[in-house]
DNA sequence: CCAGACGTTGTT
DNA sequence: GTCTGG
DNA sequence: CCAGACGTTGTT
DNA sequence: GTCTGG
């Protein structure tokens, strides 16, 4: 997928949608959220055993990493290796799943670099499959708590523009991805596959979304393309 | 064995 | 921490 | 993904 | 031209 998601509604909504007792973490809109920003995820609290939602940093830090930041993309985890790489084999081992909460994704169009929004269909959140991971620094003690997007192959909606999606989950599949119900390995990692196309829906955006610096509830609307540019949309 | 990587998307 | 490449 | 930078000395 | 930061 992409390396920008938006998620521009509040928390009370989200809380509710996802049905989350913890507190409520200090989220604000935002049009524009890119790697290493945070990104507002939810999971079952092992002891509470409710989902809570948490802030976490976009570009899992392995914990056995020596610094919190490296040159490896770790924002997105292709679901063919999920299970084995060793950035994301313990998170997965130990059950450390997670729901990266958005309200859509971008992509962009390699011919003529133009952005498009996607989102599910007739719902709100567009909630991915995600990892989640807490580092330590053995000297400071400083704690990163970071998170990544699974990927797999894109549905047919997308793949005229991508050759990669982020996994997206159905509220079905929520109870299953987050522990809540018991499944096996081979169940839970079925549900890493391409979202339905005809529950996804893509449209043009502004090219502003390729700055980070913008940031306006404007990024997401649809554009109108020239005639030109609409009849090569695909 | 030790040193160095540990990853993604999208390209040429 | 553990696997891979040399 | 795009926008913006594009380096050094000295230290471990 | 290519890497890095957001």
């Amino acid at each position: 997928m992409c390396g920008r998601v938006r998620l521009d509604i509040p928390f009370a909504e989200i809380a509710k949608t996802l049905n989350i007792l913890g507190d409520a973490p200090n989220t604000r809109a935002s049009w524009n959220i890119a790697p290493t920003h945070d990104m507002l995820v939810a999971y079952l609290h092992p002891e509470r055993q409710y989902r809570v939602a948490e802030n976490m940093r976009w570009g899992m830090v392995p914990r056995w990493a020596k610094e919190a930041y490296s040159k490896y993309p770790t924002h997105n985890a292709r679901a063919e290796i999920v299970r084995t790489k060793a950035t994301f084999r313990d998170p997965w081992r130990e059950g450390k799943r997670c729901l990266v909460v958005t309200n859509g994704f971008y992509e962009w169009r390699e011919r003529d670099k133009q952005p498009f929004a996607v989102a599910r269909a007739k719902e709100n959140l567009t909630i991915m499959a995600g990892l989640r991971e807490i580092w330590t620094d053995k000297s400071s003690g400083e704690v990163v708590r970071s998170c990544t997007v699974i990927t797999t192959k894109p549905n047919s909606l997308i793949e005229p523009y991508h050759d990669r999606m982020p996994v997206l989950l159905a509220e079905a599949d929520w109870p299953k991805w987050l522990g809540e119900t018991p499944a096996s390995e081979a169940e839970i990692y079925d549900l890493l596959k391409p979202y339905p196309s005809e529950d996804t829906m893509l449209w043009p955006v502004s090219k502003r979304v390729g700055n980070v610096r913008n940031n306006d509830p404007s990024l997401a609307d649809k554009i109108e393309l020239a005639p030109e540019e609409l009849q090569r949309l695909i």
